[in-house]
DNA sequence: TAAACGTGGAG
DNA sequence: TCTCCAAGTTT
């Protein structure tokens, strides 16, 4: 069989498939470019049953994105408190504003237009642009490139630029005119639901009969791993300082881990001190302020993509000094019933019950 | 090019 | 408990 030959019956069995089996998805029900792009940025290394209810959520508070560029990005921030990658919702925001302000009001529909958006890349522009306009754009994912490297039997490590580029380009002589965006989501269900890293379902398989890998039964050595660094643990100390009733909380800075986020004040114990004396310096330098060490309230353990933390978080007395913004862009004293207005890490939200509770 | 960037689910 | 990894982008 030649090659275009394949690629049709590849196409026209997997579009089948979808029909009969796609997920019944909160954006698979509209046109709105909007809320395609919402669920894209959300989707980014997210899998469904975690984006589903902060989609409807977003939807819901802002519906269109004018509304999405007009709001507080602290607004935006709490909503995408758990997400994660908080730079999709920093970037996000500032793709609102750029559609608002430098696009009419209006989604741009082709690749390269969307790909000036921020939080924007080769992948999400394809998926905006086959899905809400019917573009005839490929998708490389981590679905896709496991479906493909297992159809046509490609060894080698896919995050290569070689590889890459060799699965762009059979994704984009996959890709049909007719359906383009079903084509792409097709091949992402498959990935998501049959076609899975480990214990891949086979005989559900409606590309089956010609995947090469499966035909040599080494469709799970397919894609090939890639090593992964090892992840350090980092010990920090955390204060809850108390003043009057009232918590301290701070803003993180806008860029990097974790970026305008709200936590409680601390940071990394250096080797040879204690956790109090860590804590005490910390917030010497990062506050300016002296604060009374007291009990040990709980230890947190948490596990970030490349290390892991342990917070050890003390119940702590405000003794002198006025809080300067050292180390972080907002200071704010708050009652313990006020803490759920402010976006928070995960790793600080475990210490809530712990305190509502005490 | 490689590293940074979150979180929750699955095995 | 531990490792992998899921609809990637940016620097």
């Amino acid at each position: 069989m030649t090659d275009p030959d394949q690629y049709k019956l590849i196409r026209r069995r997997l579009l089948t498939w979808f029909d009969r089996n796609a997920r019944d998805l909160p954006w698979r029900h509209t046109q709105d470019p909007y809320a395609i792009w919402l669920s894209e940025i959300m989707l980014q290394q997210t899998q469904v049953e975690t984006v589903r209810d902060y989609y409807t959520r977003f939807l819901n508070r802002l519906p269109t994105v004018h509304h999405f560029a007009k709001a507080p990005l602290d607004t935006i921030l709490k909503l995408w408190e758990g997400l994660g990658y908080y730079t999709r919702a920093r970037n996000a925001h500032k793709a609102a504003k750029q559609v608002t302000q430098e696009f009419g009001g209006e989604f741009p529909s082709t690749l390269e237009g969307l790909q000036q958006l921020s939080g924007v890349g080769r992948y999400t522009a394809g998926a905006i642009a086959s899905i809400a306009f019917g573009v005839r754009a490929p998708i490389v994912d981590g679905n896709v490139v496991r479906i493909l490297c297992r159809i046509f039997c490609l060894h080698g490590d896919p995050t290569t630029s070689s590889m890459q580029k060799r699965l762009w380009a059979l994704a984009s002589d996959l890709v049909p005119v007719k359906r383009p965006g079903d084509f792409n989501e097709a091949m992402m269900e498959l990935g998501a639901t049959v076609c899975h890293r480990q214990s891949p379902a086979c005989e559900l398989c409606p590309l089956k009969p010609m995947c090469r890998a499966c035909q040599q039964g080494i469709q799970m050595d397919l894609p090939e791993r890639v090593k992964r660094r090892p992840r350090p643990t980092v010990q920090v100390a955390v204060g809850v300082i108390y003043k009057r009733g009232r918590i301290l909380i701070d803003k993180r800075p806008p860029e990097g881990l974790l970026g305008g986020l709200w936590e409680f004040p601390g940071g990394k114990k250096k080797s040879g001190e204690s956790f109090r004396q860590a804590l005490k310096r910390e917030v010497r330098e990062e506050l300016d302020i002296e604060i009374l060490v007291n009990k040990k309230l709980v230890v947190v353990d948490h596990a970030y993509t490349h290390f892991q933390v342990q917070l050890h978080v003390y119940v702590c007395e405000f003794v002198s000094g006025e809080p300067q913004c050292l180390a972080c862009t907002d200071i704010k004293w708050v009652l313990p019933s006020q803490l759920a207005r402010y976006a928070f890490p995960t790793a600080n939200r475990k210490i809530f019950p712990v305190l509502l509770r005490g």
